[in-house]
DNA sequence: CTTTACAATAAGCGTATTCTTATATAAGCT
DNA sequence: AGCTTATATAAGAATACGCTTATTGTAAAG
């Protein structure tokens, strides 16, 4: 039932700052396509597909209101970026100051190499 | 003298399943090129073109080693990436059981209809 | 019923991405 | 010095992306 959000989509759904300033506002609480598209100097269309991206991401979900199509986040999705990014912060700072930092520490030997 | 790393160019560089990979092998400790290339199906020049990206996101830097040039992570990069989707999750968990889950509950209230 | 408001979809176009192969450069070996 | 290793860069092709305008489908309002 759970369709297969890749990371893939999602991080590439993220590199776009119209999606992300969109994410932002939603951040607030749900809006609408008018709604988001009015800070922007792009159509509607421009917007509709935005989002579209931010649904196949996982990012966001929808709602049905009359001809309306107010948009939300999605918990899931955006869980799941954190999560990796984490995950990889926490490894580098485990390592950052211990086995790396001496390595680069000696950066130029000089003349005489040992290695 | 610090380049604007922005949050664009580093969320596209994750878009990559390639360059995650990259980045999960550097979190364990730098590594040369030719050892990240090592567990793909894919030429070194591609790898090389990879770190490029990754570097430019502000993600991972270089070191000089004789003709080596190991890669090591970039706690910057990482962190403003990192700090955006925790500021978004923190919005998000604030709103999103109270306003949200609300309008989201009255799904059609059909100005008057049945239930 | 006709018009208006909200939103999605289609087609087209310019630009960017991600590979490839071919070549270049610099350091290490023998 | 000439080979070898490690890496970067260039050029080109296939594909993906982000807009636009034009069009369509509905629900609401008059």
């Amino acid at each position: 039932m759970n369709k297969q959000l890749s990371l893939d989509v999602s991080f590439a759904a993220l590199a776009d700052p119209t999606r992300r300033a969109i994410l932002a506002r939603l951040a607030l609480g749900e809006a609408t396509v008018m709604e988001l598209a009015q800070p922007f100097e792009m159509t509607q269309p421009a917007i509709s597909q935005h989002l579209k991206v931010l649904q196949s991401a996982g990012l966001i979900v929808v709602r049905v209101d009359g001809t309306r199509r107010p948009r939300r986040l999605a918990k899931q999705g955006i869980e799941a970026m954190d999560q990796w990014l984490a995950m990889l912060r926490h490894a580098m700072e485990k390592n950052y100051d211990r086995l790396d930092q001496v390595l680069s520490a000696m950066e130029h030997p000089r003349k005489g190499k040992k290695k």
